[in-house]
DNA sequence: CTGAAAGCGCTTACAG
DNA sequence: CTGAAAGCGCTTACAG
């Protein structure tokens, strides 16, 4: 039974009696304390072998007072943009000692606060957070935001340069001669809908370039294919359409792309397109698309350290706000010819 | 200072005292217990929102000897299918009252060992693994395996019905008239890389049909796109190359269409190809890819509710086998012409 | 209906 | 170099 076979392992105890020590001595021969003789320590590691003792984390997070833990919250774990950067945040934080907790919240408040509340009582020792929405808990626990921001909150904030971004893309398309340019977008209640918007917006207004209301559509808040399908259908349906489009992610800019395909168009001769975020394998699509690649583990790794740093400093200090950079990946649907090894 | 804000933190002690109760009444009122009067419990709940109280699980888990925990442990939290069905495990289990801690070994076992033994030690109730490799760790913990199974061991095994969705596979391309069938597959370390090329050969020879040995390209254990590119790029370099291609994961099937491309070959008129597991967005490919839908959300509620169970019925019994049915999705990768709306 | 006491399994001052 | 004792923050028989 699970119950019986959880009281029947071993503990410190067990391991002491086995080994004719104290537990104390059991205890620091364990943690490899310079304090025991080398005999004793290797009698308490053979008992602890012999028995197959496991120390109980419980017990000591309990006395130590820290757990070691530390919780990753996303909205959506599926998304590829997520996933990468808690690898690269694990990666960190697990060679420092730290184990991780990750949860999705489906986008959801209601799960986040939950989330959020249990990684709390289970006394983490810090949080990276991409928060759903407005965030309004009371953590008690060093928190650092990534994606979407809560300035001057949190021991630290960060975020990938999304008005560069918006930038190199625009100024891409123009350069291929386009100043009837849409844009597709998610929602402005997230600092990537805000920030992306508005850099569409100065990157066009810099340029002095015409943007008609109704070229900026706004998809739903999980940024989803659908949505970006809907926003691509509403622009093809203007009396003067764009002759290009901004998507601000890969998702959109799927969709997007298959509304367009659907409504007849192709890619990039009756309409150019190009997006935030590298979506994985947008060299294998229909165009190739020319889009943002963001080095998404790398924000994921800053965002550990950022929170090792304040776990370490125990100092409370102003929070930092970092940006990481992105890159143009130039391929095809904007227009640009893909170049392909010649045939054999 | 974080240790302060942590130590700062009021424990059930201090509500006790600002309800002026005991703590055990305190404990009892915040859980609910019959046994308090309800303007006791009253009070100690205003008493407890007042000062801002948050139950330490730690404490609790060590009482109660469970920590309401399980694990989920997967190869790659960065491919669709694992994300996938951590997510549907995860809408089960919380639903149920249990937090999930995932983690991602990145196809090392060493690290799935440490993970596993990290579990453990925290004293998680149960265990959902796609194991990497051999599985021969001695888990005092009840497991399912899915995906990668181990059989006769854990409380039960989930899988995917690997040769039947080969059939289904092979049958199709056959149906469009090919005989010189070629397989890109993951090696044969794996359940999925096993059974799926096992599959593809009964198949094959149940119409007796011819299979060259160099018709079976292996790639790496990642099952990486580059191996499957190099795959794709062995067998068109054959004297008599194969007329169509069954790849056995979405991420193989991406680098061999690669590859094909590179090759200068148009699917699916010079090569058709079809894939196990429809990569996300499989309709935007160029062509859009005929593949296996597999469900993998309902396999996470599945292993899920596999385990729950265990967890109920304490008894030991024999470990189940299950498999989760998958469809084909035909679409244009095999040759067959993809319906499009008329253009407006 | 409420409380005092024991104990979950560790770690760590404090003594020696 | 080793040990006895206290305590981390809860829950739960046991009493009343």
């Amino acid at each position: 039974m699970a119950a019986d076979r959880q009281s029947a392992l071993p503990t410190l105890a067990d391991v002491a009696v086995e080994a004719r020590v104290s537990a104390s001595t059991a205890s620091r021969a364990l943690q490899g304390s310079p304090r025991i003789s080398a005999v004793t320590t290797s009698r308490v590691r053979v008992a602890a072998r012999r028995l197959g003792y496991q120390p109980n984390r419980i017990a000591r997070s309990l006395r130590t007072r820290s757990a070691d833990l530390v919780g990753i919250v996303v909205p959506d774990i599926g998304i590829g943009f997520y996933s990468r950067v808690i690898k690269g945040a694990q990666d960190v934080l697990e060679k420092t000692g730290y184990h991780v907790l990750v949860a999705s919240t489906e986008r959801t408040e209601a799960r986040e606060h939950a989330t959020l509340r249990t990684l709390s009582e289970h006394r983490v020792n810090g949080i990276l957070l991409a928060t759903t929405g407005r965030f309004d808990f009371d953590l008690r626990v060093p928190v650092v935001f990534f994606d979407n921001l809560v300035p001057h909150a949190g021991v630290a904030n960060v975020a990938r340069a999304n008005k560069e971004g918006m930038e190199l893309l625009v100024a891409h398309l123009v350069s291929h001669g386009h100043s009837k340019i849409g844009y597709i977008g998610g929602p402005a209640t997230s600092t990537s809908g805000r920030e992306r918007l508005q850099g569409f917006a100065e990157s066009l207004g810099a340029r002095r370039l015409e943007t008609p209301e109704e070229y900026v559509q706004l998809a739903d808040a999980a940024w989803s294919p659908a949505g970006g399908g809907s926003a691509m259908t509403q622009l093809l349906g203007l009396r003067a359409p764009p002759t290009a489009i901004v998507t601000s992610s890969d998702t959109l800019a799927l969709g997007a792309m298959r509304a367009a395909r659907q409504a007849g168009l192709r890619l990039p001769n009756d309409l150019a397109l190009v997006s935030f975020d590298d979506p994985a394998f947008g060299e294998l699509l229909d165009p190739p698309i020319t889009a943002l690649a963001c080095n998404d583990w790398h924000m994921g790794e800053l965002a550990a350290s950022l929170l090792l740093h304040a776990l370490d400093n125990h100092a409370v200090r102003q929070p930092t706000e970092v940006r990481t950079p992105v890159e143009l990946i130039v391929r095809s649907s904007c227009g640009c010819s893909e170049v392909l090894p010649a045939p054999p």
